[in-house]
DNA sequence: CTAGCTGCAAAATCTTTGCAAATGC
DNA sequence: GCATTTGCAAAGATTTTGCAGCTAG
């Protein structure tokens, strides 16, 4: 994992950061790589996961590392919730009413110190509820 | 991964729990294995594999899927907290006292029936901060 | 006895990396 | 101009699977 100094804006990475702010699917690295295909035929899978770990890292978008399913990426760089469908995979942001209060008593018994909650919903999707 | 009907206790079965429930650290699949083959040095990382998942899906143990690291196995099946550092990627567990209450407002804009949160605690060890 | 399980090895997936050529700034 | 980035291809890492023989119940 280098150290990115200067963040050169190329055509590739450009049209990566541009496909994934498009969808709101959270897209795995090699769905990544089909959507951006279509624009850039040329383009190597190995180029898409350079760029996504640089513009995740460059805090361009959010690198998802939930447990409901392999690695994800956010066009959206803002912290929000998801909910991961248990049934299907699918994952979703929630929505902005979508409260949850964590009040976690910090007793100095481990030897952490927390700098917070990592939070996703599980639930079921509609589609399989029917 | 197949239904398993009726379960047998086979020799590497029983090694891989009890070698599961000795540790606290929450092995990996392969580090499973390392622990295991000292006892079956013929072991296959297959069959390691295999048992994990069966293990985990009849509720015998606990596969964490948690983004801060790969894979992990706990050996204690009931609902619990854990703790995952940053920078050396441990995880333990929280303490009993450790409590946590969320309080997710479920509007019905959402087409989910959310289960439940999935929650993580992310922290520092003292290890890392000296 | 026999369905379920094992070891083995090969395959499948997913991700990273080395390198020479190309390119953004 | 030149440091960064790219495409390609190969390697690495992780997990799954087919199969013939073995074994728990």
């Amino acid at each position: 994992m280098q150290k990115q100094l200067n963040l050169r804006m190329t055509r590739q990475r450009k049209v990566i950061l541009e496909e994934l702010r498009k969808v709101e699917t959270h897209p795995r690295a090699d769905e990544v790589y089909e959507m951006v295909r279509k624009r850039l035929p040329r383009i190597s899978l190995g180029t898409v996961y350079r760029n996504l770990e640089i513009l995740s890292e460059s805090g361009e978008i959010q690198k998802l590392e939930l447990g409901c399913s392999s690695k994800r990426f956010d066009g959206i760089a803002e912290n929000h919730y998801h909910i991961c469908c248990i049934h299907c995979d699918r994952l979703i942001d929630a929505p902005a009413d979508f409260d949850v209060a964590v009040n976690h008593n910090l007793k100095n018994t481990i030897d952490f110190k927390i700098i917070g909650p990592k939070l996703e919903f599980i639930g079921i999707c509609t589609d399989w509820l029917n």
